[in-house]
DNA sequence: AAATGCCTCAACCGCTACTCG
DNA sequence: TCGAGTAGCGGTTGAGGCATT
């Protein structure tokens, strides 16, 4: 048996709200405040809605600081930049924006900001991003059902804040969410490290988190294995990020990556997560 | 003018975190 | 310490408006 209702869905009103039933709340609100209850509130303040709802239409609409109307390019700067540090963490990313929602917020990057940047964000030409050494070069059977995009994209010039003039350009080919436990299953740790090259800090990680981050990135100045590298976190590195969000950032890894490309994150590029158990096979990058 | 497709965003859903008895 | 109730959060949906054909 699931979880009780936190109310009667058959005699709570659903749907956009009435200026009438704007007007109650409001009132009822500036004059007696939340109570501390917001579920036992519509029932007093005369609404046939979820406390939840109350709650919602409140915080998102009606508080007399919030502020409607479009968002400005210091405000976009605002968010991408935290973006890359928090990922998805609406609220956080929200309070730091004077009178927006983390409803706003979300809604302003899945419609606006996310596109922007996708699109200023060009194809390179060395867009031939994963090989499997299954002897099987479809992409996709090393993605499980969730097939991700594959395209390769160069960093988006209108994100300075992610890069450094200091430092040299970098091209992010990929990041991904891995299941840790099932990767653990079918590969020895250090098998995978060989077969996948990566660093050697990861290969002396232990393991302690359900997910973590790997990307893999290519033309990196300096990576001893050539032109491609691979870096992955297993959870242990002290990455604030990455176990709960998939949110990858060179600036927290460990080892030679750790002074690198400060603030640098992949997640933007790609995410997803493999689904079902995986053939063992290796990763490669090609051009 | 009508049909169609796309975009936006308010609202909902389900889950986790937190609080309190 | 545990469990119930509530708050808060992020992902997702879908109605309505707008643009295009």
């Amino acid at each position: 048996m699931g979880r009780a209702p936190c109310c009667d869905k058959t005699k709570v009103k659903k749907g956009p709200w009435s200026p009438e039933e704007d007007a109650t709340l409001k009132n009822y609100l500036e004059s007696h405040g939340t109570g501390g209850n917001w579920i036992s509130l519509p029932q007093k303040a005369g609404l046939r809605r979820c406390g939840k709802s109350c709650r919602l239409r409140w915080l998102n609409y009606l508080r007399p600081d919030i502020k409607h109307g479009g968002f400005t390019e210091e405000e976009d700067n605002i968010i991408c930049t935290l973006y890359t540090k928090l990922g998805s963490r609406w609220s956080v990313i929200a309070s730091h924006l004077q009178g927006r929602t983390d409803n706003d917020v979300k809604n302003h990057w899945n419609t606006k900001l996310k596109k922007k940047l996708l699109a200023a964000a060009p194809k390179t030409n060395n867009s031939i991003p994963l090989i499997n050494n299954n002897n099987n070069n479809n992409p996709s059977d090393f993605y499980g059902s969730s097939t991700p995009s594959m395209e390769t994209y160069n960093a988006p010039p209108s994100f300075p804040s992610l890069f450094n003039q200091n430092y040299p350009p970098v091209f992010i080919n990929y990041g991904l969410n891995i299941n840790a436990q099932n990767l653990i299953h079918h590969y020895p740790l250090s098998e995978l490290g060989e077969a996948c090259e990566f660093d050697a800090s990861a290969k002396k990680s232990n393991i302690s988190g359900l997910y973590s981050s790997f990307a893999m990135e290519s033309n990196r100045e300096g990576w001893s294995g050539g032109d491609v590298g691979f870096s992955m976190d297993m959870g242990s590195t002290g990455c604030p990020q990455d176990v709960v969000n998939g949110v990858w950032s060179i600036q927290d890894t460990v080892g030679e990556f750790g002074n690198s490309y400060p603030s640098l994150v992949s997640s933007f590029y790609g995410d997803t997560k493999p689904q079902g158990g995986l053939p063992y096979q290796s990763v490669t990058n090609q051009y």
